[in-house]
Formats: structure tokens, C-alpha cells, sequence
DNA sequence: ATTATATTTAAGTATTTGCTTAAATACGCA
DNA sequence: TGCGTATTTAAGCAAATACTTAAATATAAT
């Protein structure tokens, strides 16, 4: 744990790194949302529930288990995890819980999307 | 680990759940490379190295120890990390090391850098 | 009420992650 | 060669993750 600049090289430009350090104490409410929402999309799972709730509309636990070959409770604490960032919301019909991605103002998820379906095409 | 469909709702519809499983099944490498490339990028410590490396071009672990206010070796693993996923190269000046980041065809990095600027402003 | 279905929650556990400290490697210079 | 600096690698460990199974909760139907 430094608190200093540290690094000794001839080149080093302090004046760079001051300011580097400045605007990343600037941005650190910022880098920790972003890091919250790219964590819950790094994770095979969840990217695919978010993947196929933005192509359907709308799913239950039950859908997106037999979908994904997966547990109920393994995916649904998976969906608390997403739900609990404000990702998406839950429409209640009958015994049975429909999900939905929630507006998305920054349109990141929109860009992974577009970002995978690229993957597809050039791999 | 069910092979077959379970959900046992009225109105469940068939159809569209072997539609998805057909589509999960041909997206999986698509689907485990962004995975890679998106769990890399949730950890807030290698977000920042990402956001300054495309601020700054380059910069050296010792640089980057600097501001992030870490150890050297904390930063040399995180590093190794994202240039094993292939998303960053180095050049070597003496005993120092530069990284920048790699040319990035599906450009999600931009989108994330652009969000994170987003999220500032409206918070 | 009782029973069944859809879902969540909790407890337990193996694996992964991200740091620390210490040792190894690479380069430059006297 | 030997020393100093930059960086990586390895070993160890505490914390987080992602599943499993079992139990709890909520709604519907009989």
C-alpha cells in the first residue's frame, strides 16, 4: 500500500501518474457500477439468462432451467443475483414468476449482445 | 441435469424452449469467449488497468502499481490475466515493460469505456 | 384443509479468486 | 562478474463463488 509515487524509472512522468490517480479517485463510484454489472454478466450462466431474456421477452425459472440444463435453485440464485443489481424485474401470473431484462440507459447490454453475435459470425 | 423439457405450465410453449436450446447450443464458443472477455473485465482492479491503458496507450506494471495505490505483483497477476485473454501486448524498453491494449474487432472495450463515462455523468 | 406446483431460501462443500511474502528471472551498468 | 532495478512467478491463505440437497414459502385447485 503506497500513497506515494513509487516508480523510479528515468522516463517516469509523475505529472502523468498524478493525474491518472486524480481521475480514477474522480470515477471510483463509476468504476464500481460498471465492475457490479460486468461481474454478473462474466459468468457463463448468467450471460445466457440475460442473453435469452433479451430474445424472449420474458421467461420463468422453470424455462431458462430447462433451457440452460440446469437445477431450479441453481438458476434461481442466479436470477437473485441479477434481479438484485436492477437488471430485470419479475411479473407474477399465477404460481409462476416471468422475468424481464429492465431498461438499460448506458445500452451496455445491448452492445454484448451485438458483441457475441459478431463473435458467432467471425468464428 | 434434466435432457428433456420439464416445465409443466399451461401455457408453456415447446416450441420456442427447444428454439432457445438449439440457439444456446450453436452460440457456446460465442458464449464462453465473452464470458472470458467479460469476467476479465469484472474485477474492478483490471477494469481500471483496462480504462488507463486506453487513456494513457501505454503504461508499465510499476506505473500502474503507482496509481491503483497496489504491489507490483498484485498488478503483475492481474496483467497476466488479461494478456492471457489475449486483450493487451507488451513492449519492452530496457528493464521496463509497456503494456497497451490489443486492436478489439468486436469493440466492446469502447462501449464499456463509454458507459463508464455515462454512468459519471448521470450519477 | 389438503395436496400439488412454482419458486425461493438455507446449509454444506469443492473450486476459484486475489491478495501477501519470498524467490526467481531479465536487463543494464559499473 | 556483481549489483541494482523492473518484473514475473510461486506458495500460502482468506474470502468469494457456484453448485448440491433439503426445507420453506406462495399460489392454485380439489
Amino acid at each position: 500500500m503506497k500513497l506515494e509515487i513509487s516508480c523510479t524509472r528515468a522516463q517516469a512522468d509523475h505529472k502523468q501518474l498524478l493525474n491518472c490517480m486524480d481521475m480514477i479517485d474522480n470515477m471510483e463510484v463509476s468504476f464500481k457500477k460498471m465492475t457490479k454489472l460486468l461481474s454478473i454478466t462474466g459468468n457463463e450462466v448468467r450471460l445466457k439468462i440475460l442473453f435469452l431474456l433479451n430474445m424472449e421477452s420474458e421467461l420463468c425459472p422453470c424455462d431458462l432451467a430447462d433451457i440452460l440444463k440446469m437445477s431450479v435453485p441453481a438458476i434461481s440464485q442466479h436470477i437473485r443475483k441479477i434481479k438484485d443489481a436492477s437488471i430485470i424485474t419479475s411479473r407474477r401470473e399465477g404460481q409462476t414468476l416471468y422475468y424481464s431484462l429492465n431498461y438499460d440507459e448506458t445500452d451496455i447490454f445491448n452492445s454484448i449482445f451485438k458483441s457475441i453475435e459478431l463473435i458467432k459470425k467471425t468464428a
